[in-house]
Formats: C-alpha cells, structure tokens, sequence
DNA sequence: TCTCAGGTCTGCG
DNA sequence: CGCAGACCTGAG
C-alpha cells in the first residue's frame, strides 16, 4: 500500500548532488526507476521512503508501511504519519538551513564564492540511524568510497532486519546490541561452528563484508555502545564533548570523529579533515605550504564557525568536479 | 603484477 | 606530543 506527498519549500534542494557528493555518513539511498528509496523510522517502526524532485524547490515523497505491520500497527499513527514523514525528511536533509545566506557568507570570501557553481543545491545528508553512520564512518577510513559502500550494504544484509514492503524487501541496518556479538572472521566463526560446515561457507563475519582489519574496529565500538555509551546520549552534548567521546571508540580519530559528529548527529561546527580537505585549504589559504592535518582542522573550525561543515562539503565537492584535485594530486 | 584508497593504531624519540 | 610503518582488499 503506497502513500504519496509533496514538499514544497522556499528554499531549494538538489536531491541528485545531495545522494551522490559521497558524504561520508551513508552509502546513497537505492535509486529505483528515478526513485531513492531507503528506510526511515517513525516510533521505531520502518517506513519505506521514496524520494524523487520534479523541480529544485520541491520533493515529491511516496511512502509505504510494512506488509506484515500485525501489532505494529498500533504504534503507526496514521492520522499525523505524513507529517511525521515531513520532519524526518527535514531532518535528514537539513531543508530549514537557509542555503542563500550559506551562499552569502561563501560569496563574501573570494576563495569559496566559486565552490557554489559546482554545488548549487547541495545539503547536508545526515544520518537516519547515528549507528550507521558510526560504522560507515570507521570503514571509509583509509578506504575506497565504492568498498565501503558496498561493506555497508553487506552487514545490512547479513544481520539487518529484513522488512518486506509491496516494493520488496529492505534492510534496516543491525543495532549495536546483535553487531557486537558477531565473528570478526572466517576462522572465528569456523571455530564456533565446531567444524559443521567447510571453511568457505564461512561468509557471515564481518571480515567477509569487505572491512578488512576494520573488523575488530567496528566489533568493540558496537561492544562500547551497547554497555557503556547510548547512542543517543551524543546528541546532547556539546561538540567538544562529543569529539572526546567518540574519539574513545577503535578506529575512530579525528577524522572519522567529525564526520561522525556531522554527519550522523548534525554538529555543523565539525571540520572533517582528510587528505583532500589538507590539500585544498593548504593551497587556497597557505600559499600550498605543507600544514598539518590537525592545523588545517582548527584553521577550519576557528574560521568558518558555524559554517564549517558545509564549507567542508562544498569545497569538497568543489574540487572534486573543478579538477582542482586532480591539480593537487 | 603493483599501486593506491576521503586514516588509525602502534611504537619510538 | 610529533612522526614513520603497517595495514585488509579489490579496482584500475
């Protein structure tokens, strides 16, 4: 059963740049004919979301519940679903941050005003589920966009919760209560298999999703968040508080910290700081003199305040399409 | 075959 | 603190 709506805003969004400027908190939504479709949660019940623009100031959303919803049913409020829809669509795509005065402030400073004619409509594409977020986060590091893309995408269909709608199954993405008592690898679950199968069809470990030496990361990260720090608890805290705090899981540091901190939990004052993101203030503010990643880090969050999330977007996505990076190489 | 990828961890000065 | 080296793995 599908429900359809449409969002129309001041403001404007360009869902396409949006999904694919390869933010680092989610792999994109799955496009179906046109369509990104991935799961939202209203009361912690899944909902399918299907996305899609007819022009830049508007979204045209569809929806559907659950098939065999049974005594979840309760727990949907369907008088008041489309606008709960509505806020959590705002949320994820962070539709109340006015992008013209975002555009303003770029134009003010020579060196950025040109990131905004590569990027005309791009926004924040926050996390729907902190958690994934996390361990998407710890496996893009030192890591390619398309692997751990497709990382993610694996452990949601190893030990995600299938959820059938009329469109197919989905996949909701594990709780870190189940992802921490899953085998790092093949061996580990060989071994726990007291032999009962080969060692090659030893593929449900986290090893086997592509994560490589992540694995251990992800395992005692999931570990921490399910004894000793509640996902949530995050969103409460201050950014500086909140930077110590996930940089205490393995195989978070500061770069996959505030990626997390934007990205999965909205902290726009985080300056993620890669390679890239080295590169491009090193040549655009210092004369392309060789600064070190955690300077350029408090170059950006000293001098783009509030802005320097989105700044890190823009230039990101700026120097992807200017061939600026391929200039920097 | 070989390098490299949106860093982090470890060990050492 | 600041700085090398090692590190899963598959695409090009």
């Amino acid at each position: 059963m599908g429900f359809s709506f449409s969002m129309k805003f001041d403001n404007l969004i360009n869902l396409e740049l949006t999904q694919k400027s390869g933010q680092t908190s989610q792999p994109p939504w799955i496009e179906m004919h046109g369509k990104y479709c991935d799961l939202i949660y209203l009361n912690e019940v899944p909902i399918l979301i299907k996305a899609y623009q007819d022009d830049i100031t508007s979204l045209n959303i569809n929806y559907e519940l659950p098939l065999d919803i049974g005594n979840l049913k309760d727990s949907v409020d369907q008088k008041n679903t489309e606008k709960n829809i509505k806020n959590e669509i705002n949320r994820i795509f962070d539709l109340n941050f006015d992008l013209n005065r975002f555009y303003d402030y770029l134009s003010e400073d020579s060196k950025l005003e040109t990131t905004v004619d590569f990027s005309r409509g791009l926004r924040l594409f926050l996390a729907k589920n902190p958690f994934e977020a996390i361990v998407s986060s710890i496996a893009s590091a030192n890591n390619s966009i398309v692997r751990w893309t497709k990382s993610i995408a694996n452990i949601r269909k190893k030990w995600g919760n299938p959820v059938k709608f009329s469109s197919g199954i989905f996949y909701e993405f594990p709780y870190p209560e189940l992802l921490q008592f899953v085998h790092e690898n093949d061996l580990e679950e060989f071994d726990s298999l007291n032999g009962s199968i080969d060692m090659e069809f030893c593929i449900k470990n986290l090893k086997s999703c592509g994560v490589g030496y992540r694995a251990p990361y992800i395992k005692k990260t999931s570990e921490i968040l399910s004894n000793d720090i509640n996902l949530l608890e995050i969103f409460n805290m201050d950014y500086e508080e909140a930077f110590e705090t996930v940089l205490t899981f393995p195989g978070v540091g500061p770069k996959v910290a505030d990626c997390i901190l934007l990205y999965g939990y909205g902290f726009k004052e985080a300056f993620p700081t890669d390679i890239w993101i080295k590169r491009i203030i090193s040549y655009l503010y210092f004369d392309n003199k060789d600064i070190s990643v955690s300077k350029i880090r408090e170059f950006g969050i000293e001098h783009f305040g509030e802005y320097a999330g989105y700044v890190q977007l823009y230039l990101f996505h700026y120097a992807r399409k200017s061939g600026l990076m391929n200039k920097l190489k």
